[in-house]
DNA sequence: ATGTCTCAGGGACTGAGA
């Protein structure tokens, strides 16, 4: 099974191009993040359509994350449990056993804005409220994947030019441990279990001719629990979407299992 | 080097967030 993720900054502007992916990459389930849209305007029909029923944890202006999938999500959980949040930032859904019983968490972490700030504060509380959220998950769902906008690079090598964002927002060691802390629960960053090419980035910021430059950072991530580590066979950008017209700044990340 | 994009409010542009 293929399963992806991508922050698609409205969906209400990428909806097109999510449609034209779909059918082109052919993913079991796709994790958007940034639908920027309250439920209500969220394009349920279009997507079930297209073969894709939808999960969707939305809000106005800001955040909002879906779960689209072949066979209809089961079982979803909307929000961070035991965090109190208005910011809609988590949904988790199970696919069943004809899409490779699995459990889905898709998670749109806070940018954190600077380090120091409060945006920052909220930033690593709510990583740690997801860490001990998900010690509890991965018990009841040993087959469990974690896909999203983690607005963390992890590594150096995850940063176009680690001198410059050293100690910056995205790349604090605070954040880093956070991150860390997610992987000694016993989840494995699928893109590190293959060989990749080097300065391999899933974001580009639209100023400066960041994609064109690739000055980007790898900040999308797809985390496996070891069961499905085991099986997973392939990890990959997919760099097109953001050689399109009006594209988004994130770039698709896809794991095949 | 605060440069781009998106959204809301309000009805042209500004400010927030990323």
């Amino acid at each position: 099974m293929k399963i992806a993720t991508w922050n698609v900054n409205s969906l209400k502007v990428r909806l097109p191009q999510v449609l034209d992916w779909l059918a082109v990459a052919q993913p079991d389930a796709l994790c958007l993040q940034e639908t920027k849209t309250e439920d209500g305007g969220f394009p349920f029909a279009a997507l079930e359509a297209a073969g894709y029923p939808a999960i969707h944890n939305g809000q106005k202006t800001y955040n909002g994350v879906a779960i689209l999938a072949r066979s209809p999500p089961q079982d979803v959980t909307r929000d961070l449990p035991g965090f109190d949040d208005p910011q809609k930032r988590l949904i988790a859904a199970s696919l069943g056993a004809a899409s490779g019983d699995v459990r889905l968490v898709c998670a749109y972490m806070p940018n954190g804005q600077a380090v120091g700030s409060d945006k920052y504060e909220y930033k690593l509380q709510w990583l740690a409220a997801l860490a001990r959220w998900l010690k509890d998950e991965l018990q009841c769902h040993p087959r469990l994947a974690l896909l999203g906008d983690f607005n963390i690079a992890p590594d150096d090598r995850d940063v176009h030019d680690p001198v410059a964002w050293r100690g910056q927002i995205l790349c604090s060691e605070p954040e880093r441990a956070a991150f860390r802390a997610l992987l000694d629960l016993g989840l494995v960053d699928a893109f590190r279990l293959f060989e990749q090419p080097e300065k391999s980035f899933s974001w580009w910021d639209y100023r400066m001719m960041g994609f064109r430059r690739n000055h980007g950072l790898r900040i999308d991530h797809i985390l496996l629990s070891p069961a499905l580590a085991s099986r997973c066979h392939a990890c990959s950008i997919d760099k097109s979407p953001r050689k399109l017209e009006r594209p988004s700044d994130h770039a698709p990340v896809i794991a095949e299992l």
